[in-house]
DNA sequence: CCATCGTTCTTGTCATGACAAGTGTGGACC
DNA sequence: GGTCCACACTTGTCATGACAAGAACGATGG
């Protein structure tokens, strides 16, 4: 593993342990280089990691100092709809349409940065809430983690948890958000008129070592989802997924 | 501007321009290095930048290639359109089509946690980048913030400038995001079809205090615009276990 | 024709050194 | 006691140099 990884690891390990509480001064740029005994690089490389994480704060002159010692309070409601839905009261449901084997496009590959042509396992899943169609998912899995798929009920309990607990790393996510019209499936799974506005979120997942595991195009049903962000001043901001009761 | 920005704003630039297609090439570090005459440090920190927007992709070894033309607006840098296309190397711009002071309507009034008809200060703004229309702003004001702008030409500097050097304080903001239907006006100004998807945000500004200050509805064309957020948790080293191993 | 193997190019990491820009503090001065 | 300012300290930026790790590509041998 790389130093400036090791470093900021070890911040994260000291911060979280609470040996580091929130308000506390992180060491200086040169403390860290004397106890590593490395030069400003990795540590400037750890620290500017951390900050975009939101669990430091500083800047120019200014000192950094702890922020959070959590990371991750909306990540795991993100990733899985079930859970989310679940924790708002309502009653999710999902229908897996499709579950395939085939070689990746170009699209696809860019995003998992694989080569084209190498299998990936493609999932389209039709999400609900109280049985209603919400929310239509066309994820695509690299191979490795795909195949744990197969031998997997896809709509009894969370893909994730069953994922996780193979050992799948999912620690980071980059999420992608647009609109676009609905084509002539998303018109007949949501049921909405060919060409609506739907909400689209483009998700890709890696792993703590930043090697891509899954890409996901997630299409809402704008009158029954919104994202919403809250943005102070300070604070790093938290993307949360919003129902819409109508 | 630092030199690592400008050579970041010059390669958006290129790529939003069309100057470099997706799936071309982006100069390697040593080239844009000769180009610059500049050392790697600067180099990379530009590169860095466009990989966390997702504009460039490439890895070790791997030359970068252009993912997107489309800009991403971070999260962190809602505020201030202007300055965000100017940071990003596009030329902003701006046509104010209307401002008025009206009294609120319900919608407005339950945003702004105002009565009824309290007067507000509304604003109808065309943004542009690089000269074509990008979002259509409808911003509605508290009065006492609202009336600041009769004696500003909101087409010559930045809005929130002017109002931040007013003594107004817009420290926290929650963001709504969904998916519209074009309506006739949008059509018109963003010159897209009547019905074709928008990406909508609702921004909710308000004072240290939490009174709201301003609420705006801003239509963005989606294939210019996108917003993205990052988030990561906290990795449980008890599951971790190698599966690519196979 | 295809698989294989080096060479070469690219990016990732890190050390060292230097200066600029901003912050905070303590002391001098009023 | 309060104000202002110089100075120390912090982080931001950048140059230079070096090596390692991985990928692309062409040559080579089957």
């Amino acid at each position: 593993m790389p130093l400036h990884e090791r470093i900021a690891a070890d911040l994260r390990r000291r911060i979280g342990s609470g040996e580091l509480a929130v308000g506390d001064p992180v060491p200086s740029e040169s403390q860290l280089c004397a106890q590593w005994n490395a030069s400003r690089a990795p540590v400037r490389q750890a620290l500017t990691s951390l900050r975009a994480e939101g669990m430091i704060g500083g800047g120019r002159g200014k000192p950094a100092v702890v922020r959070r010692h959590t990371l991750s309070q909306p990540f795991e409601t993100f990733l899985s709809f079930s859970s989310w839905a679940a924790g708002l009261g309502h009653v999710p449901g999902q229908r897996t349409l499709e579950i395939a084997r085939r070689p990746a496009d170009a699209d696809i590959a860019d995003a998992l940065q694989l080569d084209e042509g190498t299998p990936v396992v493609q999932l389209l899943r039709q999400r609900l809430i109280d049985g209603r169609p919400t929310m239509l998912e066309r994820t695509t899995f690299v191979e490795p983690v795909g195949r744990l798929l197969f031998d997997f009920d896809c709509d009894s309990g969370s893909l994730y948890a069953h994922l996780g607990a193979h050992g799948v790393d999912m620690t980071v996510a980059r999420h992608q958000i647009d609109a676009v019209a609905a084509d002539e499936t998303d018109s007949e799974l949501l049921e909405v008129a060919v060409g609506a506005p739907l909400l689209r979120e483009r998700r890709r997942a890696s792993g703590m070592d930043g090697r891509p595991v899954e890409y996901s195009d997630d299409r809402y049903r704008p009158d029954m989802v919104s994202f919403s962000i809250e943005n102070s001043q300070q604070a790093h901001p938290a993307l949360l997924r919003d129902w819409r009761a109508s």
